[in-house]
DNA sequence: CTGAAAGCGCTTACAG
DNA sequence: CTGAAAGCGCTTACAG
């Protein structure tokens, strides 16, 4: 940073004033086509770029949204991080990433966050605490939760049609004739893991069935535990739903190594649709977030001057069911 | 940031200059305990935050690390980011996230490297050409090339002991009483398929055995494709050396999928150890980089004065070799 | 359209 | 130890 070419240079390499090149590189700022042809090929000659700092500085703006991931263990997010990366490259913004390791966001990472005053954040994958959606709206920075929502906090979520999309995968079930049903679940306290298991239990009731539910917390381990105690402690049922795909690979393998054939003796669907769901070993029937869209409401809420601020909205969007091999 | 706090807000109500309330918050620098106290309160009251645009403006120094990733689709790179965050949060980096969607860094990207000035990148996943080293270099922003080797590119380079793992796995197989041997490849021109495949080959050979050859690109589907045409074209092998996990998985599904037994019938090994690999369907045999000591070493060689401007280094870290079911 | 000038919020010699 | 002042590299009224 110590020998960067600055307008300066520029400038006087051109001929022009220094606030001739700041014109040329501000897009709607009138300059002359031949200033600009002499300032752009000054500045290709140089190398020069205008330094962010300033420039967010100066303009009090940052172009900058965080990125807030926690988990390594879910492939559905690297994805959702790789579709945001790219849209808001394309709306000239840059991704701070923060990588917790603790559920909630900390102040540590909120430091930072903080120091860029970003121009607004994603939170992923992470349980936003009501003191840290405090903070968040005490220094004015627009945040939306991606996949989850956090009742009385205020925040902007986006997240799939968790509820609606578990009362259909029960309606599923049963017209496959299953009697029994388990439901495995995530982490406690989590909005997709209270949602879809209040949908599916619902659903069943109207239709008159009940359901065993399993704790779980999204892991591979945990969801292959259970699947090898339902076996063993003979409480199998006709069919599963995982709370995510992953859970389900876990509750897959136990049941496989166990002898119990999916779909033959117990129906098995997961959520999420990740790449591995495809693959031969699991063929998962399990149901697709519509990602992309989630993504652009995401930045549509953060970027809008009207939404970024206002009360928090809560969106469900709507995504597909995808039958496999394991209904 | 139209409302932010500043250093002058923070010092009239300390009742001391804004130079004094700019010392509590430079590390090193001197100031009364009287004066800290005061000044401390006040920003604790207003919610003070230094504002790093400022500071880094200041300061000519960035405290942004650009962290260039391409794929999703290995596991193995989310990993490694979420060390790369943890351990530079606690030098007082921050982290600026590409993501690419081309094989190569693209120019569209490397804008915002060079917009933030950032301290330093780490290039994983992805083919950085001679001339985006070239880019870096004149612009004086040290590189480090994670997890690949661009010879003649002057960057440095961390990578894993492809060659000598590779021999060992050649070793392992022989050892355990194979003759015929394949290897499944990963792109191109990609380094850790060069080195891994050079190794395995020319252990064999020292041992008097050849070796089939079958390209691939690092995905599930095409080794799954290699391992269906072995099986059908009857040009299967004693061991098979894939040279990634993924790709070994895609192989043992279509193994597994045409009555092909692991290990009895053919080895199977690969290379990273990812989550995956000790999943109940897999059992992977493969070998695991030593990921924490990639990232230390990258990290050191970005921030090392010394070292970062200096030729490139390029190194290899021995991981470890993983047994499992396959092999 | 263009230049001189002010100012964004900081750090850091410089004097005291 | 502390304050007044300069200056980092920009954008943007303000005059012309």
């Amino acid at each position: 940073m110590e020998n960067q070419v600055t307008a300066h240079e520029v400038a006087k390499l051109a001929g022009v004033s220094q606030s001739s090149v700041s014109r040329v590189f501000t897009k709607g700022a009138s300059v002359s086509g031949k200033t600009r042809e002499k300032v752009l090929k000054a500045a290709e000659q140089l190398g020069y770029r205008p330094n962010e700092y300033a420039r967010s500085l100066i303009m009090r703006k940052s172009s900058l949204i965080g990125l807030v991931m926690k988990g390594v263990s879910n492939p559905y997010y690297p994805h959702a991080v790789k579709k945001f990366t790219s849209e808001l490259k394309k709306l000239g913004y840059s991704v701070l990433l923060i990588d917790t390791d603790d559920i909630e966001l900390q102040m540590h990472d909120i430091d930072a966050l903080l120091s860029y005053h970003v121009a607004g954040v994603v939170i992923m994958d992470a349980t936003a605490s009501l003191q840290t959606a405090e903070m968040l709206k005490r220094f004015r920075i627009p945040a939306v939760l991606f996949n989850r929502v956090v009742p009385g906090s205020g925040l902007h979520s986006v997240s799939c049609e968790n509820e609606t999309a578990a009362r259909e995968i029960a309606r599923l079930l049963i017209d496959r004739g299953c009697k029994s049903f388990t439901y495995v679940g995530g982490r406690e306290g989590a909005s997709t893991h209270i949602e879809r298991l209040k949908g599916f239990t619902e659903e069943l009731e109207n239709h008159g069935f009940g359901c065993q539910v399993l704790p779980g917390d999204f892991t591979y381990g945990t969801g292959y535990r259970n699947g090898a105690e339902m076996v063993e402690s003979g409480r199998l049922t006709d069919a599963v739903f995982a709370v995510t795909d992953i859970m389900a690979y876990g509750i897959f393998d136990a049941f496989r190594d166990r002898g119990v054939r999916v779909p033959e003796q117990v129906k098995l669907i997961g959520f999420d649709d990740i790449e591995m769901s495809s693959w031969s070993p699991y063929q998962l029937s399990t149901y697709a977030h519509p990602v992309d869209r989630m993504v652009a409401l995401s930045i549509e809420l953060l970027l809008d001057p009207e939404r970024s601020h206002a009360d928090g909205e809560v969106h469900y969007l709507p995504g597909e069911m995808k039958l496999r091999g394991t209904t």
